[in-house]
DNA sequence: ATCCGGATGAAACATCCATTCCATTTGGGA
DNA sequence: TCCCAAATGGAATGGATGTTTCATCCGGAT
């Protein structure tokens, strides 16, 4: 048997460990191995994508070198390596995988400390998502209308409603005028009935959408005035009113979402708003600001 | 058989094909349809990477529902459908590298992408800590007192507030009745007095602590009335009221302190405390449920 | 020339997969 | 209240998958 090096060994978790690895072997690899190795490397979409057969197929070898070329690499087979091809694509680090296997694994487990635990895992998967999710495209438009708004309007009830909170009280320490659209006595539509041409709607809503949220946002929008929406995906209803939208996905344990990525993006969000306000503010006195929507920018 | 709107459509080539017409037909889709349609937006790595049964399971719907799904919007099969989700990964990897590099170089700089990126590591920070500094006696003894609580009362006050809302939402949909004391128009004061022998205050507080959290954390425990503390040190002035208390150490960015970690605390407290009780329910069947009133309901 | 251990190809195998089928439930209209 | 159609859950099924096994091939040492 072609026995792999050394099966103590760890192995390789992230794709540039792997190429590392390879590099290392590839003198001492037998030359149809060496051949899968050169494929691999150079079709690694290929490779997270296919299967045994397609993949020894393109490469012109067999099945079986597949998995030989695996484990002598310190993989348990193939689909083990596939794994570091697949992570490699999906931008994450390679642990997660793990990670939420455990989760689900236990998820039968009790005890309060274990139930830490997994929130606490959840939220760091959570974290983890938010890096490669958030566009700095959409961030930089999203900032830009906070920054040069006159008011911002902050909406998010039930679950949502904690982020509000807490952007209600970042702003503030910001300096940074905000009107928190709490809902008190369904005065929700009396509270953003002041919102002026340039003012900003920061809406946050997550599923199951709460239709007041949704409605307000709606009825926001339809003066022109631009709503910038954290939400939970594309085809969230606020998606049609949102001038910028986020979409945070957000792990969840026992049916609670962490909040975690959203408190982030909430905070960046503030924070960043008020240092574009500053460096603008400084830079050009008021009136610059306009050209982003329509009429009557505020300064 | 439920058969496709039109076989004869063409079906969604792209990524972007497919959002546009799950939002066509959202509408008219079945609710365990609707269901999968927005795990799989929220969770598109997963479906591009999954089996069947792997993203059934975590949408929580029968294979045979994807199956559905995918028929429902003129693929042929499940496998059809994921071959749109892997295109859509195809590729990506350069557009992440590259914000990656440009994270990472711009080390010092103030974009708001990186100010993000600072938010997230000090989130992480703090949940790596939290792990470490909980105590399971005192995770324990709090959710004993919790569970074995009428009503539950919760406190926190400016930064603290959110927290509060957030385990008002979590305790009101686990079936634990609970009151948020909000302290609008000053009245604290009057929102805890209706407690008795039996219930229990969840107080959170931080630096710099909010006076009016301390005086109505002293004044319930006054009472004999038990109060669980989530708060940042032992010389916090919550700390001499505590029958149990939480030391939560958040990193913080541009002195804005992270939350994660204390949410993660709080929604450990309220599922624990959640299944505690159902346990102490189901063994003990009538009476232990029942006191909702009278002193000092026992466990 | 012969032997031998690693390398290789090809088929066999058990497992897991996507899909289909059918019994049951659900919900709205007569 | 009943009825029918749609929707749903769950098991059955045929096919494809990753892995193992084994016979053969090759190259170097004796």
């Amino acid at each position: 048997m072609p026995e792999a090096p050394d099966p103590t060994l760890p192995k390789p978790r992230s794709y540039d460990d792997l190429c590392a690895r390879i590099r290392e072997r590839r003198e001492r690899l037998p030359a149809r191995l060496a051949q899968v190795a050169n494929h691999m490397l150079m079709h690694p979409d290929e490779v997270a994508f296919g299967t045994v057969a397609t993949v020894a197929g393109a490469a012109g070898v067999q099945p079986s070198a597949l998995v030989r070329f695996a484990k002598a690499l310190d993989f348990d087979g193939f689909s083990d390596l596939q794994a570091v091809f697949r992570d490699r694509l999906r931008g994450r680090l390679p642990e997660h995988r793990e990670r939420l296997r455990r989760i689900q694994e236990a998820e039968g487990e009790h005890g309060p400390l274990r139930l830490l635990e997994r929130f606490e895992e959840a939220a760091q998967l959570s974290l983890d998502r938010l890096g490669g999710s958030v566009d700095e495209a959409t961030l930089a438009h999203a900032v830009a209308l906070l920054a040069r708004a006159d008011t911002i309007y902050i909406l998010g009830l039930r679950r949502a409603f904690p982020i509000a909170a807490y952007l209600a009280y970042a702003l503030a320490k910001l300096d940074l005028r905000s009107v928190l659209v709490d809902h008190v006595g369904a005065s929700g539509p009396e509270q953003i009935v002041g919102a002026r041409a340039g003012d900003v709607l920061l809406a946050v809503s997550f599923t199951p959408y709460t239709p007041a949220t949704v409605e307000l946002a709606n009825a926001f929008a339809q003066g022109g005035r631009p709503v910038v929406a954290i939400t939970d995906s594309p085809f969230s209803p606020l998606a049609q009113a949102a001038a910028a939208r986020f979409d945070v996905a957000e792990a969840d344990v026992a049916g609670f979402r962490s909040l975690s990525a959203t408190f982030c993006l909430a905070a960046a969000l503030a924070v960043a708003t008020a240092e574009r306000r500053a460096r603008d503010g400084s830079d050009r006195p008021a009136e610059a600001w306009a050209p982003v929507q329509g009429p009557a920018a505020r300064a």
